[in-house]
DNA sequence: TTTGTTTCGAGAAGTGCTTCTCGATATTTT
DNA sequence: AAAATATCGAGAAGCACTTCTCGAAACAAA
């Protein structure tokens, strides 16, 4: 049995960051980095920066730091976003092209090869360069393909009946952006992008910021 | 000096989840519930919900629970989203279009007035209801609309640029989607709701799952 | 009316993430 | 070659959020 401990959320959550520092930070010639520039530069802990580092496996150097090359290529191994992992998207509505349409998701490893939609209009066109497959054919087509990644963007009442095709169709982890509880399989991944939790934080945090000001 | 301390991030992103599913309750017929059905539903621990519902102020009745209608209004006043406040949205791209598309976001308090772009072919037009400016308007636009709310759908690159803009303008509390870490004074309230980050998760989330199937 | 059941709310305990402290080490400076 | 400096990594301490425990209260049933 593993006993290795998952990574803690808030750790995967600074990854992209430190990503996306180091890919700026190699455009700029730089090659070796260290904890306390990319703390700065992130307003983060110094310490803290080296704990997430620690569970990418690098290990770095005193008086000098990572090298940035090397951290690079372990961020996005220890994410599996070096592999082109391939993805249905349910629901062609606006986000759902949206989300076709952000060409970079291949740099995060996520490859669309098919939408689906229950919309006649948008069944067997192209949505950026993804064929749109009519829904009943999400099981047999994800299948084929082998696919692991489902993107759902449907409307919220459809979202448990959805995700049951896709799980249906051998998609193991479910990336959800209807505001909806899916009730699943544990052996099943589920993240939730609701646009709307992120909304609260904002609200809230504005609310408060004027009641200090208004003291 | 107010000695009110902040609610936790946590709770703060659970309270939409509430949101959803009382509006659901409600629209069921149901006049009361309790934390423990909440819980069940949302897969929580009572004492969580109990926790979390105690921020809005209201409070429950021994043996049946919260009232749903208060409970609803209390959330929606805690979050300010029983307000009408006004937006601006610069960068009208894939993202910024569906952003403006998604019409429920009246339901949140939120309501765009003004989109910007640099693009000359989407100046002067209006995407999904809402007229679209050059950029450079935007201080004059925000100030004189008393805009408090900007959403950044911007490339990365020129972020911290508009974000500048937007403060000139009078916002105060700024939605980024744009991967890039911007450096604002600390009476401007920031909310980063970047997708890799949410993707971060779940690949990882996955690759773990994997992992220990593979045991 | 009394007994039983369910739930709330307050405080204690527990857990997990963050931050601090410090010895060891690589590099630069004297 | 020795001294000074910056940084890592391990463990301890601290803090914040979650979960547990229990008395009080509301309602239902006997």
């Amino acid at each position: 049995m593993s006993t290795k401990k998952n990574t803690p959320e808030p750790t995967l959550r600074r990854l992209p960051r430190y990503l996306h520092l180091l890919l700026r930070l190699r455009e700029g010639g730089m090659t070796e980095v260290s904890s306390t520039v990319l703390a700065k530069e992130l307003t983060l802990d110094p310490t803290q920066v080296r704990k997430d580092i620690e569970y990418t496996e690098i290990i770095g150097k005193p008086k000098t730091g990572y090298n940035i090359e090397k951290l690079i290529s372990a961020i996005k191994d220890f994410l599996s976003w070096d592999n082109n992992n391939k993805a249905v998207l349910v629901g062609v509505g606006h986000l759902g092209t949206a989300m076709l349409g952000y060409g970079n998701f291949k740099t995060y490893g996520l490859n669309f090869v098919a939408a689906f939609d229950t919309n006649p209009d948008k069944v067997a066109t192209e949505v950026q360069g993804v064929p749109v497959h009519s829904l009943h054919k999400l099981p047999e087509i994800a299948k084929k393909e082998e696919i692991k990644y489902g993107v759902l963007t449907v409307p919220p009442q459809y979202a448990q009946f959805v995700a049951e095709m896709m799980i249906e169709g051998g998609v193991k982890a479910i990336w959800n952006f209807a505001p909806a509880q899916l009730k699943l399989p544990d052996n099943i991944v589920v993240e939730n992008a609701q646009l709307t939790q992120s909304l609260a934080v904002l609200s809230r945090k504005y609310v408060e910021l004027m009641e200090r000001e208004d003291i």
